[in-house]
RNA sequence: GGGGAGGUGGCAGAGCGGUCAAUCGCAGCAGGCUGUAAACCUGCCGCCCUUGUGGCUACGGAGGUUCGAACCCUCCCCUCCCCA
């Protein structure tokens, strides 16, 4: 069942590498960037814009969409693909996050995460087993481990404990993956829309009820590596999750507040530590200096908020710095976003417009600026891998933070 | 002409003897955002400065009462509403 999903390297330049995913709904370019899609679409934008801006895969979100509108709902409408449009890769993020996130409304245990509904108040335990099962029902490419995202700063012991349980939940969801795919489907109880039952209380799948078949054909599955800021605690995070064997491994629990050095230092030391021949997911990351040198230390694939996000927001990532389009200074300010970029907000309108709309709160200024943005982060992305293709990619990189890490432009 | 209400920082609008340089909101200025509870959050927002339990000038104008007034009294100026 693993023949839809595959990962080729098609050559390296340093550290960096060039390849190519291949999943069940499609090929995926790497190093890839991945916007991210919570509920089920990115947010401010079409999926027609957010293909046409470059983007080969997108991400779901497994606590989100199993809340609402839920995973059953989802599978009944032919699984996440067919029900929000996207026919393209997805990756589905586990719930670790949300851990990490909303971590005053929740409480981990052996067991697993049982957290409280931001939406009603209504409790949950996600486990290992019930992440596998609804990322499978929802029917992504790829799905992750569920995960401790651990908060920083973290003590090592917090740290080392932290890690151990990420460990034994992946081996968890390992082992109900491997079940699911050798045919051992199961079927699930399913929730009804105002279930406030436990998870954990569920302890019947076959339960009365309407059934909804659990398998994973042709879906991939990511282990991710924990550990904090300890090198030596990643180091043994990433032994352990090699060994229990995943299609693809990620490196989470970074990009969460601590220096970017130790990021740079400790995905650099930690992608050495993974098989050549699986791709590299470094979750959560980043600023588009972030994707740049995380590149060059070995990392074929990214997700973040920030230029969606950050466009929502005013902030506009552009070839020669940042801007903040709420500043006075682009209120007469006729030129595009970024005269090097061809998307559509930068080929129609001006920073006076851009900004007159952000301040007027219309919702084309977060479109505008989400498209934007989007495309300078797929932009960069696509010349990354050109680069890498050339083996010219230190000298892009050098020229890439030369200019973009200014802080904001001069008018 | 008669009667009534009111004039507070860019707007709007509290305050109605001291704890007021003046609530809250809007607007404005700036910052933040990294596997999305985020079209969100934070700070500043009379003037000056070494930014502080700092200095100065202030609540239509001019006087007055009081230890002390945006708040009380007098006069003036100006708005708005109703009736002629």
């Amino acid at each position: 069942m693993t023949s839809s999903f595959r990962f080729t390297l098609h050559g390296t330049d340093g550290a960096a590498r060039r390849g190519e995913l291949q999943t069940p709904h499609g090929v995926v370019q790497t190093p890839a960037f991945m916007p991210v899609g919570t509920q089920g679409t990115v947010k401010a934008a079409l999926h027609r814009d957010v293909r046409d801006a470059g983007a080969e895969i997108i991400l779901g979100n497994t606590y989100h969409l199993f809340l609402r509108p839920g995973d059953e709902l989802i599978a009944r409408r032919g699984g996440l693909h067919a029900f929000i449009g996207w026919n393209r890769p997805i990756l589905t993020d586990s719930g670790g996050y949300q851990i990490f996130s909303l971590a005053a409304r929740r409480v981990i245990r052996e067991e697993g995460a049982e957290f409280q509904s931001h939406l009603d108040g209504s409790r949950h335990v996600l486990t290992p087993e019930r992440a596998v099962d609804i990322q499978a029902r929802l029917g992504s490419d790829v799905a992750m481990v569920l995960d401790e995202c651990l908060s920083y700063p973290a003590s090592r012991d917090d740290a080392a404990r932290s890690m151990q349980l990420s460990l034994r939940w992946a081996r968890r969801c390992r082992e109900r993956f491997t079940g699911l795919r050798a045919g051992r489907s199961r079927s699930a109880h399913v929730d009804g829309p105002s279930s406030t039952a436990w998870a954990g209380s569920r302890h019947d799948p076959t339960a009365d009820g309407k059934d909804v078949q659990v398998s994973n054909p042709g879906q991939a599955q990511f282990g991710i590596v924990q550990g904090g800021v300890f090198q030596d605690l990643r180091d043994e995070s990433a032994a352990g999750t090699v060994q229990t064997g995943f299609e693809g491994y990620a490196i989470g629990g970074l990009s969460v507040g601590e220096p970017v050095e130790v990021m740079y230092a400790i995905t650099e030391q930690t992608a050495r530590q993974l098989p050549v021949d699986r791709p590299r997911y470094l979750m959560g990351a980043g600023t588009p200096e972030d994707l740049v040198e995380s590149v060059a230390r070995g990392i074929d694939m990214f997700d973040c908020v920030m230029p969606t996000r950050n466009a929502r927001n005013g902030q506009l990532f552009t070839s020669e710095g940042r801007i903040n389009i709420k500043n006075a200074r682009y209120a007469e300010d006729d030129r595009p976003l970024d005269p090097a970029c061809g998307c559509y907000t930068c080929r129609h309108h001006s920073r006076a417009y851009l900004r007159h709309l952000y301040l007027a709160g219309e919702m084309t200024a977060g479109a505008l600026n989400t498209l934007h943005n989007l495309t300078f982060y797929l932009d960069t992305m696509r010349r990354i891998r050109d680069a890498i293709a050339f083996r010219t990619f230190d000298t892009f990189r050098q020229g890439f933070l030369r200019s973009a890490s200014r802080l904001s432009l001069d008018s």
